[in-house]
DNA sequence: TTTGTCAGTTTAACCGTTTAAATTATTGGA
DNA sequence: TCCAATAATTTAAACGGTTAAACTGACAAA
């Protein structure tokens, strides 16, 4: 080891450790740092975990990378977690049960300290697993709070008031709405919020099917709401379906916005590239992976404090495919 | 620890890994695999890790991990690594030089056995690095094969050629080209077969810009190449500019396909959901991602060995964003 | 001079595996 | 029955850090 430096192991320990440093000489702590320097050193990082019980690794597990809403989360996760000191180890349960126990299961073999879960479904065995451990967790609107859990809760419901408002507003009453997966929270929730809000005008004709938040699925949910008394706008309740169902417009020489306006939810990146870019409810990703990591930090360095629950707010983006009534 | 089978953490040890089983006795095994049942045990993956002498990590580097071209490649490496017990964790570059230093110091400190550097650029200084160090690597389209260290080189050629062939066919003479950015290799070569391809017809006439593969460049590349002596096809380096094309052209009124075909590169998901959808040359992510793994893994467990080089093919997958002269 | 105090440094135990080597148990042959 | 050979298991030394506790001077006060 460094040792070159002339001092114990110890004391290079203790130089690494900025809460230790105060103890030993500014002459010393040059010493040790023109040896790391100068051998490249970088500690250990398996000894380190294994000398204090846990690593510096935080597990991340989504449900699906490939779905573009996840990366965004993950990248600020795992820049903020860097910045800190920490690595981001990124998992994918694929909607699976199974694999979303194998994957904490990994994680625990691995030592983290802290898990954030960011899929909207999760079995509280897995939950049960993770608290009896002693394992910090952030959950993505999964509401439990408690001594190291923490949630993370997204204000769908504004948002897809915000789209209501903003169709309404440009003269739509007849409106159709696509559903997600209907066993899933967060889908429900949209419904909800929409059914309600759409309860407030007496004027509204609305129609609402449920989908599977993917683009085919949003393909046939859009094919069926034009097939019968056709809705002049179209709120879906993520981007995915509201591109399937501009697709199903254009199949079928729906012109958008001219003849049907449709706005989409979560704003991933393409909802911008679509053509016409949609309109949509931005959820704050970055947010979200800054904040999960954070309140990971906050609940590992302080573990008997309780977790907390965190809100982060959606907001609308008017973009061009929606327009008022006629128009174009 | 798990010693309530009533045997040696030795003996656990073995009955744990398959290449010692055969050590032990089917009796002994059956008290040893109910303990660790028993108990939920599962082995300190640091304290293996320390004795070993290296993880069971891999690192994988990708320049953005949110531009859709990469999280198919991170996601197969992933599950392929997992299928076979290890883990695999994904750094962000960000197409910086120093990040990627520190993204490699990173996972030395990690102990990794094995990276994969999936990123247009990287410094030789950080592959010196590497080998020194004798950990294994595989790099994407960066040629040099060597101890421990293959390449995966895709085959950019025989794409491009596909698609300048298609729009050809088609009866598209006067051809648009946009670069990706000019000092990256793979823009490079791209560009390179285009040009030699398009050479070989005398009757063709190309316009090539170079931008920097982002669907913003895209769109002003297009707009240069719209406001010249206009072509009525484009192929474009990479879909996110050949996306950014398409909004040049709407923005313009130019129909696509009708007075403009557009053709990408990649195939990215959303290619496919482009209104219309792109027309493109498919690089096979999921090979890549496997191959990256499988490479790393027979390296690592033959250090001997040279490493390989492994060629992956593109294809062109023909939608409708291109069509016959005067068509549509 | 002795003693106490304290800053600076080192010692040594520990973390939970792997694995070579030592030990003990079992088996088969004389 | 005893012994050798072999099978099964245990012992103990790493691995490279962290950290409580012990140690070492230097300095100040008695």
């Amino acid at each position: 080891m460094a040792r070159q430096a002339r001092v114990s192991v110890a004391t290079v320990s203790f130089v690494l450790n900025a809460a230790q440093r105060h103890r030993i000489r500014a002459k010393t702590q040059e010493r040790v740092l023109a040896a790391v320097k100068q051998l490249g050193y970088s500690p250990n990082a398996a000894a380190r975990n294994l000398a204090m019980g846990h690593s510096h690794i935080l597990g991340v597990i989504v449900s699906d990378i490939r779905n573009p809403f996840f990366p965004e989360i993950t990248a600020v996760f795992q820049e903020t977690a860097n910045l800190n000191d920490m690595e981001a180890i990124v998992m994918n349960s694929n909607y699976d049960a199974q694999r979303m126990k194998q994957s904490v299961n990994r994680l625990l073999a691995l030592q983290v300290p802290g898990v954030a879960i960011l899929t909207s479904q999760i079995e509280s065995s897995v939950m049960d697993n993770l608290a009896e451990r002693g394992i910090c967790a952030v959950y993505l609107d999964l509401g439990r709070v408690d001594a190291c859990i923490s949630n993370i809760a997204v204000d769908y419901e504004s948002g897809i008031i915000a789209a209501l408002e903003h169709v309404r507003a440009l003269g739509h009453e007849r409106i159709g709405f696509i559903g997600g997966a209907p066993h899933l929270r967060s889908a429900q929730r949209r419904k909800r919020a929409f059914l309600a809000g759409a309860e407030k005008f007496k004027s509204l004709q609305t129609q609402a099917v449920d989908s599977n938040f993917s683009v085919q699925g949003g393909y046939v949910a859009c094919s069926k709401l034009l097939s019968g008394l056709r809705p002049s706008a179209i709120i879906a309740a993520n981007d995915l379906m509201a591109i399937g169902a501009m697709h199903a417009a254009y199949d079928r020489k729906v012109r958008i916005p001219g003849e049907l306006s449709i706005v989409g939810f979560d704003d991933i990146r393409f909802a911008e590239h679509m053509l016409p870019p949609l309109t949509t409810v931005a959820v704050p990703r970055s947010d979200i992976g800054r904040i999960a990591f954070e309140t990971l930090r906050t609940m590992i360095s302080d573990p008997a404090k309780a977790g907390a629950e965190h809100h982060v707010h959606t907001h609308l983006v008017v973009r061009d495919s929606t327009a008022a009534m006629g128009g174009e």
